[in-house]
RNA sequence: GGGCGUGUGUCCGAGUGGCCAAAGGAGACGGGCUGUAAACCCGUUGGCGUUAGCCUACGAUGGUUCGAAUCCAUCCGCGCCCA
């Protein structure tokens, strides 16, 4: 109980909405117990979690015990909230597998030893028991239907012919609120936090442990993520940003976070970052001073990628980085060990030795059959501007053919469109 | 069930017998400027092909025609009105 964990949040303009003014005053008399669901609707999470881990981490720090609860149940339902279509349900042995790789991401951000030690219960262990008559009897009366039809989630659902609601999909808002009260009853559970779009849910397993209980719960809600330009916060051409190393590689992580933009950059470092009020003061002042320098877009990444990858991954992508960034870089004097650290994460293919300097390897099939092109006449009309690179030259002459004369030490070849889009041919033997 | 209307490329949206791979816009990608930004300017945006050209495409299937996104028939989807 070192720190203040609400007024930490709200000077980090990370609290939407908070159920009861009394949250403050039960913080502050102990150690409480609070929780974030996570949903295994995939078998890794993705940037977007990361606010929700992180405010997880900053419960925890500030002397809290957390719960990271494990959808196991609820998964197989699916939360209509934000959703316009019918979600699909996912196959039992599908939700265990993805269950296994979100718990094991989350104890990676949690410490579960100690007297608060994190705890990560799976929701199916008291859902997929209940009783459907009980259920209804002792839960299910103390929900209205007249309120849950008015929520926005349903509403907008109920409004679209096409695509409707299921009696499944409507009924999620009652396993949730009963998560919460069985987190209440199992660990003493008081709070539970989430993103914006999770109040209605939130507030309704609140009421539910007031009705049946008697006690005081708490619903506290994070400001959705947005982006000054309008973008959807953690997606990328490629697709979702992931935590998972293998979907998506510490080098492209460190560059999304990178690319932040200015009029983003300081918001995210409150979400995203432990570092202090007044560090993050000072980088909004070189965002402002200073803004070509993007020192506070480096700092967010760095902290950000060593958060989640660790300080080797790091390093890795920040050399990768000053690599296949820097204007004067000659790929031609980096050692095999240099190039492979740099091009780890990009994306590769084969190609086979036998066919260097024949038509085969002309430099507009390679390019598109890398997929860096949709298609050839698209890279044939793009080329001419000189958007082709091969090792960081650009190319300008349609009929090139990438010959040995274009292989770096180790084998790489290196095909570049645009500024950011790197491909690496691998030159093998068969 | 009856009447009217509507269905176009990633999306929105014009077209209404040949000049249509189909205006315009958005988005996306590329180039310039810059900071691997924003804003702005320029280019590209169905596929294959160096050009010519060929193929695939305007809800689906048939038909009329030398020729159809465009006309006709049937079907399917959607919308509004009547029952």
């Amino acid at each position: 109980m070192n720190s203040d964990f609400l007024k930490d949040l709200e000077e980090r303009k990370l609290i939407h909405q908070v159920s009861a003014p009394t949250l403050g005053d039960a913080l502050r008399a102990g150690r409480i117990v609070g929780y974030i669901g996570f949903d295994p609707s995939s078998d890794s999470l993705g940037v977007g979690n990361l606010a929700q881990l992180v405010q997880l981490m900053r419960f925890q720090r500030a002397g809290h015990r957390p719960i990271g609860l494990l959808g196991g149940g609820t998964g197989l339902i699916g939360d209509p909230s934000g959703k316009t279509d019918e979600r699909a349900l996912l196959a039992t042995d599908q939700a265990e597998r993805n269950l296994a790789g979100i718990r094991k991401q989350i104890e990676h951000f949690l410490d579960t030893s100690g007297p608060n030690g994190a705890l990560l219960p799976n929701n199916a262990e008291w859902l997929c028991k209940l009783n459907l008559v009980e259920f209804l009897r002792d839960i299910g009366k103390h929900f209205s239907v007249n309120q849950m039809i008015v929520r926005d989630s349903v509403r907008m659902r109920l409004e679209t012919r096409e695509q409707g609601l299921s009696y499944t999909e409507f009924t999620y808002v009652l396993l949730q609120a009963y998560d919460f009260l069985a987190l209440y009853d199992r660990h003493g559970c008081t709070l539970q936090m989430g993103g914006s779009d999770q109040w209605g849910n939130i507030v309704s397993g609140a009421d539910l442990i007031r009705r049946l209980r008697g006690v005081e719960a708490y619903a506290l809600t994070t400001p959705l993520i947005v982006q000054a330009d309008g973008t959807k916060f953690g997606k990328t051409e490629a697709g979702n940003l992931w935590l998972d190393p293998e979907r998506t590689s510490p080098y492209q992580f460190y560059q999304f976070w990178l690319n932040t933009g200015d009029r983003d950059v300081v918001q995210h470092l409150n979400t995203f970052t432990f570092l202090s009020l007044g560090q993050i003061a000072e980088l909004a002042r070189e965002v402002v001073d200073a803004p070509q320098k993007r020192t506070a877009q480096r700092v967010l990444a760095e902290e950000v990628t060593r958060l989640v990858h660790g300080p080797e991954a790091l390093l890795r992508a920040q050399r990768a980085t000053g690599m296949l960034f820097s204007k004067d870089a000659d790929f031609r004097q980096l050692s095999e060990q240099e190039l492979r650290e740099a091009f780890l994460g990009a994306p590769t293919s084969k190609l086979p030795r036998a066919v260097l300097g024949t038509p085969d390897a002309g430099l507009i099939a390679c390019v598109a059959d890398a997929g860096l092109y949709p298609s050839r006449g698209q890279a044939r009309k793009d080329l001419p501007n000189g958007s082709i690179s091969v090792n960081n030259v650009p190319i300008r002459d349609s009929n090139y053919v990438l010959s040995q004369a274009d292989v770096l030490a180790g084998g790489f070849i290196l095909l570049r469109k645009g500024k950011k889009h790197y491909h690496v041919l691998r030159v093998a033997n068969e």
